[in-house]
DNA sequence: CTCGACTTATTGTACGCGCAACGACCGGCG
DNA sequence: CGCCGGTCGTTGCGCGTACAATAAGTCGAG
Protein backbone atom coordinates (compact mmCIF):
# COMPACT_ATOMS: atom_id res chain seq x y z
CA UNK A 1 0.00 0.00 0.00
CA UNK A 2 2.40 2.28 1.56
CA UNK A 3 5.12 2.07 -1.67
CA UNK A 4 6.36 4.64 -2.20
CA UNK A 5 8.18 6.22 -5.49
CA UNK A 6 11.63 5.45 -4.54
CA UNK A 7 13.71 8.07 -6.30
CA UNK A 8 16.87 6.45 -7.91
CA UNK A 9 19.24 7.18 -6.04
CA UNK A 10 23.24 8.88 -6.97
CA UNK A 11 25.95 6.77 -8.04
CA UNK A 12 28.88 6.87 -5.84
CA UNK A 13 31.14 8.31 -8.34
CA UNK A 14 28.01 10.77 -8.10
CA UNK A 15 28.29 11.85 -4.99
CA UNK A 16 31.66 11.54 -4.42
CA UNK A 17 31.60 14.67 -6.68
CA UNK A 18 28.41 16.31 -5.02
CA UNK A 19 28.96 15.61 -1.67
CA UNK A 20 32.41 16.17 -1.63
CA UNK A 21 32.21 19.71 -2.86
CA UNK A 22 29.68 20.43 0.27
CA UNK A 23 32.00 19.51 2.54
CA UNK A 24 35.16 21.07 1.50
CA UNK A 25 33.34 24.16 1.06
CA UNK A 26 31.72 24.48 4.15
CA UNK A 27 34.95 23.24 5.82
CA UNK A 28 37.29 25.61 4.03
CA UNK A 29 34.96 28.58 4.41
CA UNK A 30 34.90 27.46 8.23
CA UNK A 31 38.22 27.79 8.50
CA UNK A 32 39.14 31.13 6.19
CA UNK A 33 36.43 32.72 8.22
CA UNK A 34 37.80 31.88 11.37
CA UNK A 35 41.14 32.83 11.05
CA UNK A 36 39.72 36.28 9.47
CA UNK A 37 38.16 36.70 12.49
CA UNK A 38 40.78 35.71 15.24
CA UNK A 39 43.75 37.80 13.24
CA UNK A 40 41.75 41.01 12.46
CA UNK A 41 38.70 40.67 13.92
CA UNK A 42 37.03 40.83 10.45
CA UNK A 43 34.21 38.43 8.98
CA UNK A 44 33.99 36.57 5.98
CA UNK A 45 31.58 38.66 4.58
CA UNK A 46 32.98 41.82 6.16
CA UNK A 47 36.58 41.20 4.10
CA UNK A 48 34.36 40.56 1.05
CA UNK A 49 32.47 43.63 1.19
CA UNK A 50 36.25 45.72 2.00
CA UNK A 51 37.19 43.25 -1.04
CA UNK A 52 34.76 44.81 -3.90
CA UNK A 53 34.84 48.03 -2.69
CA UNK A 54 38.98 48.36 -2.54
CA UNK A 55 39.01 46.79 -6.23
CA UNK A 56 36.24 49.19 -7.34
CA UNK A 57 37.09 52.34 -9.19
CA UNK A 58 36.92 55.48 -6.43
CA UNK A 59 36.72 52.84 -3.79
CA UNK A 60 33.30 53.24 -4.03
CA UNK A 61 29.87 51.12 -5.15
CA UNK A 62 26.49 51.33 -5.02
CA UNK A 63 24.82 49.88 -2.16
CA UNK A 64 22.87 47.77 -4.76
CA UNK A 65 26.04 46.25 -6.34
CA UNK A 66 27.41 45.52 -3.74
CA UNK A 67 24.56 44.01 -1.73
CA UNK A 68 24.56 41.71 -5.38
CA UNK A 69 28.54 40.92 -5.83
CA UNK A 70 28.82 39.88 -2.13
CA UNK A 71 25.56 37.36 -2.34
CA UNK A 72 23.83 39.19 0.08
CA UNK A 73 20.64 40.47 0.64
CA UNK A 74 19.96 44.69 0.81
CA UNK A 75 19.13 44.74 4.17
CA UNK A 76 21.59 42.31 5.10
CA UNK A 77 24.26 44.29 3.20
CA UNK A 78 22.46 47.66 5.14
CA UNK A 79 23.42 46.19 8.58
CA UNK A 80 26.41 45.01 7.48
CA UNK A 81 27.20 48.50 6.16
CA UNK A 82 26.14 49.76 9.31
CA UNK A 83 28.89 47.82 11.59
CA UNK A 84 31.51 48.81 8.61
CA UNK A 85 30.69 52.57 9.30
CA UNK A 86 30.48 52.09 12.91
CA UNK A 87 33.97 50.77 12.94
CA UNK A 88 35.02 53.57 10.65
CA UNK A 89 35.93 50.96 7.58
CA UNK A 90 33.79 52.26 5.38
CA UNK A 91 31.88 55.60 4.92
CA UNK A 92 28.30 56.43 3.25
CA UNK A 93 28.34 58.77 0.59
CA UNK A 94 24.82 60.16 -1.06
CA UNK A 95 24.49 59.67 -5.24
CA UNK A 96 23.74 62.78 -6.71
CA UNK A 97 22.41 61.67 -9.65
CA UNK A 98 19.71 59.33 -7.71
CA UNK A 99 18.88 60.78 -5.13
CA UNK A 100 17.71 57.09 -3.70
CA UNK A 101 20.73 55.98 -4.10
CA UNK A 102 23.92 56.33 -1.78
CA UNK A 103 27.35 54.51 -2.30
CA UNK A 104 29.39 52.90 0.27
CA UNK A 105 33.12 54.33 0.30
CA UNK A 106 36.36 52.39 1.91
CA UNK A 107 37.80 54.60 4.28
CA UNK A 108 41.40 55.08 4.11
CA UNK A 109 41.43 52.69 7.36
CA UNK A 110 39.24 50.38 5.31
CA UNK A 111 42.20 49.90 2.88
CA UNK A 112 44.67 49.22 5.58
CA UNK A 113 42.27 46.68 7.33
CA UNK A 114 41.65 45.01 3.77
CA UNK A 115 45.61 44.70 2.98
CA UNK A 116 46.49 43.18 5.99
CA UNK A 117 43.48 40.88 5.95
CA UNK A 118 43.92 40.17 2.58
CA UNK A 119 47.77 38.70 3.23
CA UNK A 120 45.61 36.29 5.98
CA UNK A 121 43.19 35.41 3.70
CA UNK A 122 45.00 34.63 0.53
CA UNK A 123 47.51 32.64 2.51
CA UNK A 124 44.51 31.01 3.70
CA UNK A 125 43.17 29.75 0.59
CA UNK A 126 46.28 28.64 -0.76
CA UNK A 127 46.97 26.63 2.07
CA UNK A 128 43.62 24.69 1.93
CA UNK A 129 42.61 25.02 -1.27
CA UNK A 130 44.87 26.02 -4.71
CA UNK A 131 48.12 24.02 -2.79
CA UNK A 132 46.31 20.63 -3.49
CA UNK A 133 45.73 21.93 -7.18
CA UNK A 134 47.70 21.30 -10.09
CA UNK A 135 47.23 24.38 -12.76
CA UNK A 136 45.74 21.90 -14.98
CA UNK A 137 42.87 21.25 -12.54
CA UNK A 138 42.72 24.77 -11.89
CA UNK A 139 42.00 25.27 -15.44
CA UNK A 140 40.02 22.51 -15.36
CA UNK A 141 37.99 23.60 -12.27
CA UNK A 142 37.65 27.08 -13.64
CA UNK A 143 36.12 25.42 -16.53
CA UNK A 144 33.36 23.37 -14.76
CA UNK A 145 32.16 26.37 -13.22
CA UNK A 146 31.81 28.26 -15.52
CA UNK A 147 29.54 25.43 -17.62
CA UNK A 148 27.27 25.14 -14.42
CA UNK A 149 26.94 28.54 -13.74
CA UNK A 150 27.86 30.93 -16.81
CA UNK A 151 29.42 34.32 -15.02
CA UNK A 152 31.57 32.78 -12.32
CA UNK A 153 34.68 34.43 -12.75
CA UNK A 154 35.60 37.46 -10.96
CA UNK A 155 37.87 40.12 -9.37
CA UNK A 156 40.32 38.15 -6.01
CA UNK B 1 55.15 55.95 4.81
CA UNK B 2 51.80 54.32 5.06
CA UNK B 3 53.82 51.43 2.36
CA UNK B 4 51.92 48.68 3.98
CA UNK B 5 52.55 44.57 2.64
CA UNK B 6 50.78 44.32 -0.66
CA UNK B 7 50.35 41.03 -0.39
CA UNK B 8 51.06 39.24 -4.04
CA UNK B 9 47.10 38.57 -5.55
CA UNK B 10 45.75 35.51 -6.98
CA UNK B 11 46.60 34.83 -10.55
CA UNK B 12 43.40 34.69 -12.58
CA UNK B 13 43.39 31.07 -13.20
CA UNK B 14 43.60 31.01 -9.77
CA UNK B 15 40.36 33.35 -8.96
CA UNK B 16 38.56 31.12 -11.33
CA UNK B 17 38.61 28.02 -9.38
CA UNK B 18 38.35 29.70 -5.98
CA UNK B 19 35.80 31.83 -6.54
CA UNK B 20 33.94 30.09 -8.71
CA UNK B 21 33.33 26.93 -6.27
CA UNK B 22 31.98 30.19 -3.83
CA UNK B 23 29.81 31.24 -6.53
CA UNK B 24 28.45 27.72 -7.74
CA UNK B 25 27.92 26.50 -3.87
CA UNK B 26 26.10 29.43 -2.99
CA UNK B 27 23.68 29.68 -5.88
CA UNK B 28 22.80 25.94 -5.82
CA UNK B 29 22.81 25.63 -2.36
CA UNK B 30 20.16 28.58 -1.98
CA UNK B 31 18.11 26.85 -5.33
CA UNK B 32 18.05 23.49 -3.82
CA UNK B 33 16.81 25.21 -0.55
CA UNK B 34 14.15 26.89 -1.92
CA UNK B 35 13.01 23.91 -4.09
CA UNK B 36 13.26 21.80 -0.94
CA UNK B 37 11.38 24.22 1.28
CA UNK B 38 8.74 25.21 -1.42
CA UNK B 39 7.69 21.31 -2.35
CA UNK B 40 7.50 20.19 1.26
CA UNK B 41 7.88 23.04 3.64
CA UNK B 42 11.58 21.41 4.32
CA UNK B 43 15.25 23.22 4.60
CA UNK B 44 18.11 21.36 3.51
CA UNK B 45 19.42 21.11 7.00
CA UNK B 46 16.28 19.39 7.78
CA UNK B 47 16.62 17.27 5.04
CA UNK B 48 19.97 16.60 5.50
CA UNK B 49 18.89 15.24 8.99
CA UNK B 50 16.48 13.21 8.00
CA UNK B 51 18.40 11.56 5.06
CA UNK B 52 21.59 10.17 7.61
CA UNK B 53 19.15 9.28 9.97
CA UNK B 54 17.01 7.35 7.06
CA UNK B 55 20.29 5.81 5.80
CA UNK B 56 21.18 4.66 9.19
CA UNK B 57 20.58 1.26 10.55
CA UNK B 58 17.30 1.35 12.86
CA UNK B 59 16.83 5.15 11.40
CA UNK B 60 18.57 6.29 14.49
CA UNK B 61 22.07 8.09 15.31
CA UNK B 62 22.96 9.46 18.25
CA UNK B 63 22.73 13.61 18.68
CA UNK B 64 26.68 14.12 18.56
CA UNK B 65 27.28 12.10 15.63
CA UNK B 66 24.41 13.21 13.80
CA UNK B 67 25.42 17.30 14.49
CA UNK B 68 28.96 16.24 12.90
CA UNK B 69 27.48 14.69 9.97
CA UNK B 70 25.13 17.48 9.19
CA UNK B 71 27.59 19.99 9.99
CA UNK B 72 26.33 21.19 12.99
CA UNK B 73 26.67 22.61 16.30
CA UNK B 74 25.11 20.42 18.95
CA UNK B 75 23.18 23.19 20.39
CA UNK B 76 22.24 23.77 16.76
CA UNK B 77 21.16 20.63 16.31
CA UNK B 78 19.10 20.51 19.32
CA UNK B 79 17.24 23.15 18.32
CA UNK B 80 16.49 21.54 14.79
CA UNK B 81 15.57 18.30 16.19
CA UNK B 82 12.93 19.96 18.41
CA UNK B 83 11.77 21.14 15.32
CA UNK B 84 11.21 17.94 13.54
CA UNK B 85 10.18 16.49 16.65
CA UNK B 86 7.51 18.83 17.34
CA UNK B 87 6.57 18.32 13.04
CA UNK B 88 6.69 14.22 13.99
CA UNK B 89 9.50 13.98 11.58
CA UNK B 90 11.53 12.54 13.72
CA UNK B 91 11.63 11.07 17.67
CA UNK B 92 13.70 11.32 20.93
CA UNK B 93 14.85 8.13 22.38
CA UNK B 94 16.49 7.14 25.01
CA UNK B 95 20.33 5.38 25.36
CA UNK B 96 20.62 2.83 27.97
CA UNK B 97 24.20 1.90 27.19
CA UNK B 98 25.03 6.01 28.44
CA UNK B 99 22.06 7.59 30.35
CA UNK B 100 23.62 11.26 28.91
CA UNK B 101 23.06 10.33 25.52
CA UNK B 102 20.11 10.14 23.13
CA UNK B 103 19.17 9.07 20.19
CA UNK B 104 16.87 10.99 17.47
CA UNK B 105 14.86 8.20 15.38
CA UNK B 106 13.31 8.88 12.26
CA UNK B 107 9.55 8.10 12.37
CA UNK B 108 7.28 6.63 9.66
CA UNK B 109 5.83 10.22 8.97
CA UNK B 110 9.58 11.35 8.33
CA UNK B 111 10.57 8.39 6.20
CA UNK B 112 7.33 9.24 4.17
CA UNK B 113 8.51 13.18 3.97
CA UNK B 114 12.17 11.92 3.13
CA UNK B 115 10.99 9.90 0.25
CA UNK B 116 9.46 12.40 -1.26
CA UNK B 117 11.81 15.17 -0.22
CA UNK B 118 14.93 13.49 -2.14
CA UNK B 119 12.66 13.22 -5.06
CA UNK B 120 12.80 16.68 -5.40
CA UNK B 121 16.29 16.91 -4.23
CA UNK B 122 17.86 14.41 -6.36
CA UNK B 123 16.13 16.19 -9.32
CA UNK B 124 17.43 19.94 -8.43
CA UNK B 125 21.28 17.96 -7.81
CA UNK B 126 21.01 16.39 -11.21
CA UNK B 127 19.64 19.51 -12.74
CA UNK B 128 21.75 22.36 -11.25
CA UNK B 129 25.07 20.25 -10.93
CA UNK B 130 25.43 16.57 -12.66
CA UNK B 131 23.77 17.28 -15.24
CA UNK B 132 27.15 19.68 -16.69
CA UNK B 133 29.52 17.08 -15.59
CA UNK B 134 30.50 14.41 -17.56
CA UNK B 135 31.49 11.16 -16.09
CA UNK B 136 35.79 11.54 -16.16
CA UNK B 137 34.78 14.82 -14.41
CA UNK B 138 32.90 13.73 -11.87
CA UNK B 139 35.36 10.88 -10.86
CA UNK B 140 38.42 13.97 -11.23
CA UNK B 141 36.12 16.49 -9.21
CA UNK B 142 35.53 13.23 -6.35
CA UNK B 143 39.27 12.71 -6.74
CA UNK B 144 39.81 16.07 -5.78
CA UNK B 145 37.89 17.03 -3.14
CA UNK B 146 39.05 13.90 -1.74
CA UNK B 147 42.63 15.42 -1.97
CA UNK B 148 41.76 18.77 -0.61
CA UNK B 149 39.71 17.18 2.53
CA UNK B 150 40.31 13.54 3.06
CA UNK B 151 37.48 11.73 3.54
CA UNK B 152 35.15 13.71 1.58
CA UNK B 153 33.05 10.87 0.16
CA UNK B 154 29.90 9.97 1.93
CA UNK B 155 26.09 8.57 2.32
CA UNK B 156 23.78 10.29 -0.12
C1' DC C 1 34.33 2.97 46.51
C1' DT C 2 35.22 7.63 45.59
C1' DC C 3 36.97 11.35 43.40
C1' DG C 4 37.90 14.14 39.36
C1' DA C 5 38.48 15.01 34.49
C1' DC C 6 35.91 14.37 30.51
C1' DT C 7 31.67 13.84 27.54
C1' DT C 8 26.67 14.45 26.28
C1' DA C 9 22.72 17.04 25.54
C1' DT C 10 20.39 21.07 26.68
C1' DT C 11 19.56 26.01 27.77
C1' DG C 12 20.51 31.36 27.94
C1' DT C 13 21.94 34.70 25.04
C1' DA C 14 23.35 37.29 21.16
C1' DC C 15 24.06 37.86 16.42
C1' DG C 16 23.64 37.73 11.30
C1' DC C 17 20.54 37.15 7.75
C1' DG C 18 16.18 37.11 4.78
C1' DC C 19 11.43 38.50 3.90
C1' DA C 20 7.94 41.84 3.68
C1' DA C 21 6.62 46.48 4.09
C1' DC C 22 7.74 51.28 3.83
C1' DG C 23 8.98 56.06 2.25
C1' DA C 24 11.55 58.42 -1.02
C1' DC C 25 12.56 58.81 -5.57
C1' DC C 26 13.05 57.78 -10.69
C1' DG C 27 11.37 57.81 -15.47
C1' DG C 28 8.04 57.28 -19.06
C1' DC C 29 3.42 57.83 -20.92
C1' DG C 30 -0.88 60.01 -21.37
C1' DC D 1 2.25 68.66 -16.03
C1' DG D 2 0.64 64.68 -13.16
C1' DC D 3 0.38 60.14 -12.44
C1' DC D 4 1.94 55.32 -11.83
C1' DG D 5 4.75 51.21 -12.02
C1' DG D 6 9.23 50.16 -10.68
C1' DT D 7 13.64 50.76 -7.93
C1' DC D 8 16.70 52.05 -3.93
C1' DG D 9 17.88 51.84 0.73
C1' DT D 10 16.11 51.20 5.27
C1' DT D 11 13.35 49.13 9.01
C1' DG D 12 10.32 45.58 11.88
C1' DC D 13 10.26 41.11 12.65
C1' DG D 14 11.24 36.21 12.98
C1' DC D 15 14.25 32.37 12.30
C1' DG D 16 18.39 29.57 12.50
C1' DT D 17 22.85 29.27 14.28
C1' DA D 18 27.09 29.49 17.41
C1' DC D 19 29.24 30.20 21.91
C1' DA D 20 29.35 29.70 26.80
C1' DA D 21 27.56 27.80 30.82
C1' DT D 22 25.06 24.06 33.04
C1' DA D 23 23.25 19.51 34.71
C1' DA D 24 23.69 14.73 34.36
C1' DG D 25 26.41 10.89 33.55
C1' DT D 26 30.81 8.07 32.39
C1' DC D 27 35.10 5.98 33.37
C1' DG D 28 39.52 5.25 35.17
C1' DA D 29 43.15 6.10 38.92
C1' DG D 30 44.03 5.77 43.53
Amino acid sequence: MTESILPTLLTPRELRAWRGMLRVHQTLVRALDAELEREHGLSLTSYEVLLFLGDSEGGRLRMHDLATQVLLSRSGLTRLADRLERDRLIERQACDSDARGSFAVITGEGRGKLAAARATHLDGVRRHFLSHLSRQEQDMLGDTWERILPGSAQSS
